[in-house]
DNA sequence: GCGTGATGCGAGCCAGAGCTCGCTTTCAAT
DNA sequence: ATTGAAAGCGAGCTCTGGCTCGCATCACGC
């Protein structure tokens, strides 16, 4: 951020950069993403993008930042909510269901962030919200009152988290022909055969 | 392909040119590859490169194609194999073995291709190892003499595929603290829990 | 109203990278 | 040895796109 808005218009603007950014991203991919095309979108020249803008790197940053902090948000609140509200199988439907409900909140910027996007560019945020889920799922499984074949909690964690978010993502990116409610069952059921719970 | 190499000397060339891709790519990663640093390090000039490559895309494309084509063999192999010798836990531990082996490879280029490459680029290769191991594995839960527990073996083939994937592409990636021996017995549980076989 | 700083403009600079083209060198067949 | 094709060379053309800079316009305090 080169230079901080002061005037109402000004903070308008960086808005529409920031909402112009996200269009862009989403309509023109992210090889073809320029700052004279954001400038365009944005109804603005680019000389103006440049005063509260550094580079093109940094509107990337912003538009990658606050997509997933939001599901992050999402997700995360989910599990706290169901941790400590309910048990077994109906909480572990219920997370799964809020982990596809994220990720299914806007998959045309999820598709270019995960599919055109270096992932080394969502890298660090991602990790973060990895690891958020982690280790509320390693809290979880350790107080949990259900019992648990499983030896160690922060790697059974870590597996479920891993294997859980890549079978919600490629649903949601791939359309394979399973309905929602045919994998949100074989999720629950990966997860409840994982730890050792009775199928219901 | 340009123009095919007849002589000896130009055959060895279009070699190096390929090593040299894969070294660049490995070195410098994908965002700094340029047809004039692979030139450099296959020691030839731009000029000879466009003899027998159309553009950088072709080259790119040609080691990409045989990284995948290797990791899908292996793995491919090691689940033909299983899938008719042995059963059970044992038949899953060792496939997830193969695929753990496969990934672990060549990871200097696995991390290249998976997080520097924006994803569509790898997507048709990757699909195709994809669908080869889900229609494998399908096949290996419908002839299963295993009892099954899930409905449906072409949903359930994917699930696995998906999740397991990402389990040991994310450990052989990460390298997070859990050894390779914790790993292959959580993904052996998480396989096993799922389809209903009593866990050893 | 007026002046000063904030905001906005947009033609164009410049670096980098893909790729070319005219030339030289090497090879192999006669 | 000769010669024509194959292979190789590398300076540089060209185009793209990030970014600048000098100038115009607007907004708010006095």
């Amino acid at each position: 951020m080169r230079k901080t808005p002061t005037q109402a218009r000004s903070r308008a603007t960086v808005e529409r950069i920031l909402e112009a950014g996200r269009q862009v991203l989403i309509d023109d991919g992210y090889e073809t993403f320029s700052t004279n095309r954001v400038a365009v979108a944005a109804g603005i020249s680019p000389g103006s993008l440049y005063q509260y803008f550094s580079d093109k790197a940094s509107i990337l940053d912003i538009v990658i930042s606050r997509y997933w902090e939001d599901v992050s948000e999402r997700t995360a609140a989910a599990l706290a909510l169901q941790a400590s509200s309910s048990t077994g199988t109906p909480a572990i439907r219920s997370v799964a269901d809020a982990l596809l409900a994220g990720l299914e909140q806007d998959p045309a910027l999820l598709r270019v962030l995960t599919e055109e996007l270096p992932a080394s560019r969502n890298r660090d945020r991602h990790a973060a919200l990895v690891n958020r889920v982690r280790d509320l799922t390693a809290a979880y499984l350790r107080a949990g009152s259900d019992a648990m074949t499983r030896p160690d909690p922060q790697i059974t964690a870590w597996v479920l988290v891993v294997a859980m978010e890549n079978v919600a993502l490629r649903w949601v990116l791939d359309r394979p022909p399973y309905p929602r409610e045919a994998v949100l069952e074989e999720m629950v059921a990966l997860t409840a055969g994982y730890l050792g719970h009775a199928t219901s």
